[in-house]
DNA sequence: CGACAATTATTGTACATACAAGTATCGGCA
DNA sequence: TGCCGATACTTGTATGTACAATAATTGTCG
Protein backbone atom coordinates (compact mmCIF):
# COMPACT_ATOMS: atom_id res chain seq x y z
CA UNK A 1 0.00 0.00 0.00
CA UNK A 2 2.12 2.89 -1.18
CA UNK A 3 0.90 6.34 -0.37
CA UNK A 4 0.39 8.51 -3.43
CA UNK A 5 3.50 10.56 -4.12
CA UNK A 6 3.17 14.28 -3.48
CA UNK A 7 4.22 16.89 -6.03
CA UNK A 8 7.26 17.53 -3.88
CA UNK A 9 8.27 13.88 -3.95
CA UNK A 10 7.77 13.56 -7.67
CA UNK A 11 9.81 16.61 -8.51
CA UNK A 12 12.52 15.77 -6.00
CA UNK A 13 12.91 12.29 -7.44
CA UNK A 14 12.89 13.12 -11.13
CA UNK A 15 13.53 16.79 -11.96
CA UNK A 16 15.95 16.95 -14.87
CA UNK A 17 16.70 20.63 -14.39
CA UNK A 18 17.72 20.13 -10.78
CA UNK A 19 20.21 17.47 -11.76
CA UNK A 20 21.62 19.29 -14.75
CA UNK A 21 22.09 22.38 -12.62
CA UNK A 22 23.91 20.50 -9.86
CA UNK A 23 26.23 18.99 -12.42
CA UNK A 24 26.78 22.39 -13.96
CA UNK A 25 27.82 23.93 -10.65
CA UNK A 26 30.16 21.11 -9.71
CA UNK A 27 31.78 20.80 -13.11
CA UNK A 28 32.13 24.55 -13.55
CA UNK A 29 33.84 24.77 -10.17
CA UNK A 30 36.31 22.03 -11.10
CA UNK A 31 37.43 23.92 -14.18
CA UNK A 32 37.37 27.35 -12.54
CA UNK A 33 39.54 26.08 -9.70
CA UNK A 34 42.05 24.63 -12.13
CA UNK A 35 42.14 27.75 -14.30
CA UNK A 36 42.17 30.29 -11.45
CA UNK A 37 45.99 30.72 -11.42
CA UNK A 38 45.69 31.90 -15.04
CA UNK A 39 43.00 34.47 -14.29
CA UNK A 40 40.66 32.61 -16.60
CA UNK A 41 37.20 31.17 -16.00
CA UNK A 42 35.78 28.32 -18.04
CA UNK A 43 32.88 30.50 -19.15
CA UNK A 44 35.33 32.77 -20.92
CA UNK A 45 37.58 29.91 -21.94
CA UNK A 46 34.79 28.31 -23.94
CA UNK A 47 34.17 31.58 -25.75
CA UNK A 48 37.86 31.83 -26.60
CA UNK A 49 37.83 28.28 -27.96
CA UNK A 50 34.77 28.81 -30.13
CA UNK A 51 36.22 32.04 -31.41
CA UNK A 52 39.47 30.29 -32.19
CA UNK A 53 37.66 27.62 -34.16
CA UNK A 54 35.76 30.23 -36.14
CA UNK A 55 38.70 32.49 -36.90
CA UNK A 56 36.54 35.56 -37.20
CA UNK A 57 33.37 35.24 -35.18
CA UNK A 58 30.20 37.28 -34.90
CA UNK A 59 28.22 37.41 -31.64
CA UNK A 60 25.25 35.75 -33.28
CA UNK A 61 27.33 32.79 -34.45
CA UNK A 62 29.00 32.26 -31.10
CA UNK A 63 25.68 32.55 -29.30
CA UNK A 64 24.05 30.00 -31.52
CA UNK A 65 26.85 27.55 -30.93
CA UNK A 66 26.99 28.08 -27.18
CA UNK A 67 23.26 28.63 -26.75
CA UNK A 68 23.96 31.95 -25.07
CA UNK A 69 21.85 35.07 -25.05
CA UNK A 70 23.50 37.81 -27.12
CA UNK A 71 23.29 40.26 -24.25
CA UNK A 72 25.28 37.86 -22.11
CA UNK A 73 27.95 37.44 -24.73
CA UNK A 74 28.13 41.18 -25.26
CA UNK A 75 29.35 41.71 -21.72
CA UNK A 76 31.63 38.69 -21.66
CA UNK A 77 33.35 39.77 -24.85
CA UNK A 78 33.77 43.27 -23.48
CA UNK A 79 35.68 41.90 -20.48
CA UNK A 80 37.87 39.69 -22.63
CA UNK A 81 38.58 42.57 -24.97
CA UNK A 82 39.75 44.59 -21.98
CA UNK A 83 41.98 41.66 -21.01
CA UNK A 84 43.53 41.76 -24.46
CA UNK A 85 42.39 38.27 -25.45
CA UNK A 86 39.93 39.32 -28.15
CA UNK A 87 39.91 42.15 -30.65
CA UNK A 88 37.30 43.57 -32.97
CA UNK A 89 37.65 43.20 -36.70
CA UNK A 90 36.00 45.51 -39.20
CA UNK A 91 33.20 43.81 -41.12
CA UNK A 92 30.92 44.54 -44.03
CA UNK A 93 27.65 44.64 -42.12
CA UNK A 94 27.74 47.65 -39.84
CA UNK A 95 25.20 46.07 -37.51
CA UNK A 96 27.63 43.33 -36.60
CA UNK A 97 30.79 43.49 -34.47
CA UNK A 98 32.97 40.56 -35.51
CA UNK A 99 35.97 39.69 -33.35
CA UNK A 100 38.86 37.23 -33.21
CA UNK A 101 41.56 35.94 -30.89
CA UNK A 102 44.56 38.17 -30.32
CA UNK A 103 47.98 36.53 -30.08
CA UNK A 104 47.73 37.01 -26.33
CA UNK A 105 44.45 35.09 -26.49
CA UNK A 106 46.10 32.25 -28.38
CA UNK A 107 49.00 32.15 -25.96
CA UNK A 108 46.58 32.05 -23.04
CA UNK A 109 44.91 28.97 -24.45
CA UNK A 110 48.24 27.20 -24.82
CA UNK A 111 49.24 28.17 -21.32
CA UNK A 112 45.91 26.94 -19.95
CA UNK A 113 46.12 23.55 -21.60
CA UNK A 114 47.69 21.63 -18.68
CA UNK A 115 45.19 23.02 -16.18
CA UNK A 116 42.33 22.25 -18.55
CA UNK A 117 43.57 18.67 -18.93
CA UNK A 118 43.72 18.23 -15.20
CA UNK A 119 40.16 19.50 -14.78
CA UNK A 120 38.95 17.45 -17.72
CA UNK A 121 40.37 14.29 -16.18
CA UNK A 122 38.79 15.06 -12.81
CA UNK A 123 35.42 15.68 -14.43
CA UNK A 124 35.70 12.54 -16.54
CA UNK A 125 36.40 10.41 -13.51
CA UNK A 126 33.57 12.02 -11.57
CA UNK A 127 30.94 11.62 -14.27
CA UNK A 128 32.09 8.37 -15.81
CA UNK A 129 32.97 7.54 -19.41
CA UNK A 130 29.51 6.42 -20.36
CA UNK A 131 27.92 9.63 -19.23
CA UNK A 132 30.55 11.73 -20.97
CA UNK A 133 29.95 9.89 -24.19
CA UNK A 134 26.20 10.51 -24.06
CA UNK A 135 26.88 14.09 -23.08
CA UNK A 136 28.48 14.70 -26.45
CA UNK A 137 25.42 13.46 -28.30
CA UNK A 138 23.05 15.36 -26.06
CA UNK A 139 24.94 18.61 -26.53
CA UNK A 140 24.91 18.18 -30.28
CA UNK A 141 21.20 17.48 -30.29
CA UNK A 142 20.52 20.47 -28.11
CA UNK A 143 22.54 22.74 -30.35
CA UNK A 144 20.70 21.56 -33.42
CA UNK A 145 17.25 21.70 -31.88
CA UNK A 146 16.97 25.47 -31.85
CA UNK A 147 14.15 26.10 -29.44
CA UNK A 148 12.20 29.30 -30.12
CA UNK B 1 48.40 12.05 -42.72
CA UNK B 2 46.45 13.83 -40.04
CA UNK B 3 47.80 17.12 -38.83
CA UNK B 4 48.41 17.18 -35.08
CA UNK B 5 45.38 18.61 -33.31
CA UNK B 6 45.85 22.04 -31.77
CA UNK B 7 44.87 22.81 -28.21
CA UNK B 8 41.87 24.66 -29.59
CA UNK B 9 40.74 21.62 -31.57
CA UNK B 10 41.18 19.27 -28.64
CA UNK B 11 39.24 21.42 -26.23
CA UNK B 12 36.53 22.21 -28.75
CA UNK B 13 35.99 18.54 -29.48
CA UNK B 14 36.02 17.19 -25.96
CA UNK B 15 35.50 19.79 -23.22
CA UNK B 16 33.05 18.38 -20.69
CA UNK B 17 32.44 21.73 -19.03
CA UNK B 18 31.45 23.37 -22.29
CA UNK B 19 28.85 20.70 -22.93
CA UNK B 20 27.47 20.61 -19.42
CA UNK B 21 27.14 24.37 -19.47
CA UNK B 22 25.29 24.41 -22.78
CA UNK B 23 22.87 21.82 -21.48
CA UNK B 24 22.44 23.79 -18.30
CA UNK B 25 21.50 26.94 -20.18
CA UNK B 26 19.05 25.22 -22.51
CA UNK B 27 17.39 23.13 -19.84
CA UNK B 28 17.17 26.00 -17.37
CA UNK B 29 15.50 28.13 -20.04
CA UNK B 30 12.93 25.43 -20.77
CA UNK B 31 11.84 25.33 -17.14
CA UNK B 32 12.06 29.07 -16.60
CA UNK B 33 9.87 29.68 -19.65
CA UNK B 34 7.29 27.22 -18.40
CA UNK B 35 7.29 28.61 -14.86
CA UNK B 36 7.38 32.30 -15.80
CA UNK B 37 3.59 32.80 -15.56
CA UNK B 38 3.88 31.77 -11.91
CA UNK B 39 6.65 34.22 -11.11
CA UNK B 40 8.91 31.30 -10.26
CA UNK B 41 12.31 30.31 -11.59
CA UNK B 42 13.60 26.77 -11.51
CA UNK B 43 16.58 27.87 -9.41
CA UNK B 44 14.18 28.86 -6.66
CA UNK B 45 11.83 25.98 -7.37
CA UNK B 46 14.52 23.45 -6.62
CA UNK B 47 15.25 25.13 -3.30
CA UNK B 48 11.56 24.99 -2.42
CA UNK B 49 11.45 21.29 -3.26
CA UNK B 50 14.50 20.41 -1.21
CA UNK B 51 13.15 22.44 1.67
CA UNK B 52 9.83 20.66 1.37
CA UNK B 53 11.53 17.29 1.51
CA UNK B 54 13.50 18.27 4.59
CA UNK B 55 10.62 19.83 6.49
CA UNK B 56 12.88 22.15 8.44
CA UNK B 57 16.06 22.88 6.54
CA UNK B 58 19.28 24.62 7.40
CA UNK B 59 21.31 26.48 4.77
CA UNK B 60 24.23 24.09 5.17
CA UNK B 61 22.02 21.05 4.52
CA UNK B 62 20.39 22.53 1.46
CA UNK B 63 23.74 23.66 0.08
CA UNK B 64 25.27 20.26 0.50
CA UNK B 65 22.37 18.64 -1.32
CA UNK B 66 22.27 21.16 -4.14
CA UNK B 67 26.04 21.73 -4.23
CA UNK B 68 25.47 25.44 -3.80
CA UNK B 69 27.69 27.97 -2.09
CA UNK B 70 26.12 29.16 1.15
CA UNK B 71 26.43 32.79 0.14
CA UNK B 72 24.39 32.04 -2.95
CA UNK B 73 21.68 30.34 -0.98
CA UNK B 74 21.63 33.16 1.56
CA UNK B 75 20.47 35.62 -1.08
CA UNK B 76 18.09 33.22 -2.78
CA UNK B 77 16.36 32.41 0.48
CA UNK B 78 16.08 36.09 1.31
CA UNK B 79 14.14 36.68 -1.92
CA UNK B 80 11.85 33.73 -1.35
CA UNK B 81 11.24 34.82 2.22
CA UNK B 82 10.17 38.20 0.88
CA UNK B 83 7.85 36.41 -1.54
CA UNK B 84 6.27 34.63 1.39
CA UNK B 85 7.27 31.13 0.26
CA UNK B 86 9.73 30.42 3.06
CA UNK B 87 9.82 31.38 6.71
CA UNK B 88 12.44 31.17 9.39
CA UNK B 89 12.02 28.79 12.30
CA UNK B 90 13.71 29.28 15.64
CA UNK B 91 16.42 26.71 16.27
CA UNK B 92 18.66 25.64 19.09
CA UNK B 93 21.94 26.65 17.54
CA UNK B 94 21.98 30.43 17.30
CA UNK B 95 24.50 30.28 14.44
CA UNK B 96 22.00 28.59 12.21
CA UNK B 97 18.91 30.01 10.52
CA UNK B 98 16.62 27.08 9.78
CA UNK B 99 13.64 27.68 7.54
CA UNK B 100 10.68 25.82 6.09
CA UNK B 101 7.95 26.15 3.48
CA UNK B 102 5.03 28.42 4.27
CA UNK B 103 1.58 27.31 3.19
CA UNK B 104 1.89 29.80 0.34
CA UNK B 105 5.08 28.00 -0.63
CA UNK B 106 3.31 24.65 -0.62
CA UNK B 107 0.45 26.02 -2.65
CA UNK B 108 2.90 27.48 -5.15
CA UNK B 109 4.45 24.07 -5.72
CA UNK B 110 1.05 22.51 -6.36
CA UNK B 111 0.12 25.31 -8.72
CA UNK B 112 3.42 24.93 -10.56
CA UNK B 113 3.09 21.20 -11.09
CA UNK B 114 1.48 21.31 -14.57
CA UNK B 115 4.05 23.75 -15.89
CA UNK B 116 6.85 21.70 -14.39
CA UNK B 117 5.47 18.56 -16.05
CA UNK B 118 5.35 20.27 -19.40
CA UNK B 119 8.95 21.41 -19.07
CA UNK B 120 10.06 18.04 -17.79
CA UNK B 121 8.55 16.34 -20.80
CA UNK B 122 10.19 18.79 -23.19
CA UNK B 123 13.56 18.27 -21.54
CA UNK B 124 13.16 14.51 -21.54
CA UNK B 125 12.40 14.47 -25.24
CA UNK B 126 15.30 16.77 -25.97
CA UNK B 127 17.89 14.85 -23.99
CA UNK B 128 16.64 11.32 -24.51
CA UNK B 129 15.67 8.66 -21.97
CA UNK B 130 19.07 7.08 -21.86
CA UNK B 131 20.79 10.31 -21.01
CA UNK B 132 18.20 11.18 -18.37
CA UNK B 133 18.70 7.84 -16.72
CA UNK B 134 22.48 8.28 -16.52
CA UNK B 135 21.94 11.83 -15.32
CA UNK B 136 20.33 10.51 -12.18
CA UNK B 137 23.32 8.35 -11.36
CA UNK B 138 25.78 11.08 -12.19
CA UNK B 139 24.01 13.60 -9.98
CA UNK B 140 23.97 11.16 -7.10
CA UNK B 141 27.67 10.42 -7.52
CA UNK B 142 28.47 14.08 -7.68
CA UNK B 143 26.52 14.81 -4.53
CA UNK B 144 28.28 12.04 -2.65
CA UNK B 145 31.74 12.88 -3.88
CA UNK B 146 32.13 16.02 -1.81
CA UNK B 147 34.99 17.81 -3.49
CA UNK B 148 36.80 20.31 -1.27
C1' DC C 1 13.27 56.04 -53.92
C1' DG C 2 10.99 55.52 -49.37
C1' DA C 3 8.49 53.31 -45.66
C1' DC C 4 8.62 49.33 -42.89
C1' DA C 5 9.91 44.80 -41.25
C1' DA C 6 13.90 42.08 -39.93
C1' DT C 7 18.56 41.68 -38.09
C1' DT C 8 22.30 42.74 -34.88
C1' DA C 9 24.08 44.57 -31.03
C1' DT C 10 23.93 47.38 -26.50
C1' DT C 11 21.92 48.92 -22.10
C1' DG C 12 18.82 48.67 -18.00
C1' DT C 13 17.32 45.55 -14.66
C1' DA C 14 16.99 41.42 -11.90
C1' DC C 15 18.61 37.29 -10.31
C1' DA C 16 22.32 33.28 -9.88
C1' DT C 17 26.71 32.23 -8.64
C1' DA C 18 31.24 31.95 -6.14
C1' DC C 19 35.18 33.71 -3.38
C1' DA C 20 36.99 36.50 0.32
C1' DA C 21 36.39 38.72 4.44
C1' DG C 22 33.85 39.60 8.43
C1' DT C 23 30.54 38.48 12.53
C1' DA C 24 28.38 35.57 15.77
C1' DT C 25 28.16 31.41 18.13
C1' DC C 26 29.55 26.88 19.69
C1' DG C 27 32.41 23.23 21.53
C1' DG C 28 36.37 21.53 23.66
C1' DC C 29 40.22 21.80 26.49
C1' DA C 30 43.67 23.73 29.67
C1' DT D 1 35.97 29.54 33.55
C1' DG D 2 38.11 31.46 29.64
C1' DC D 3 40.59 31.02 25.39
C1' DC D 4 40.60 29.30 20.62
C1' DG D 5 39.68 26.73 16.72
C1' DA D 6 35.62 25.19 14.20
C1' DT D 7 31.05 26.10 12.33
C1' DA D 8 27.20 28.89 10.25
C1' DC D 9 25.82 32.65 8.14
C1' DT D 10 26.10 37.51 5.92
C1' DT D 11 28.09 41.09 3.11
C1' DG D 12 31.22 43.05 -0.46
C1' DT D 13 32.63 42.32 -4.98
C1' DA D 14 32.93 40.37 -9.57
C1' DT D 15 31.11 37.74 -13.13
C1' DG D 16 27.39 34.95 -15.66
C1' DT D 17 22.85 34.85 -17.25
C1' DA D 18 18.36 36.25 -19.47
C1' DC D 19 14.53 39.41 -20.74
C1' DA D 20 12.80 43.84 -22.21
C1' DA D 21 13.59 47.96 -24.41
C1' DT D 22 16.34 50.68 -27.43
C1' DA D 23 19.44 52.00 -31.32
C1' DA D 24 21.55 51.32 -35.64
C1' DT D 25 21.60 49.16 -39.90
C1' DT D 26 20.00 46.36 -43.67
C1' DG D 27 16.82 44.37 -46.88
C1' DT D 28 12.49 44.40 -49.27
C1' DC D 29 8.60 45.70 -51.55
C1' DG D 30 5.51 48.95 -53.47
Amino acid sequence: MDKPATSIDTIAKTCIAGRVRILNRVVTNIYDDALRPLGLKISQGNILIVTGKMGVATPVQVCEYLQLDVSTLSRNVELMRKNGWLEEVPGEDARSRPFRLTSAGKRLIEKAMPAWEKAQEEARKLLGDEFVSLLNHAAKRVRDSNRT
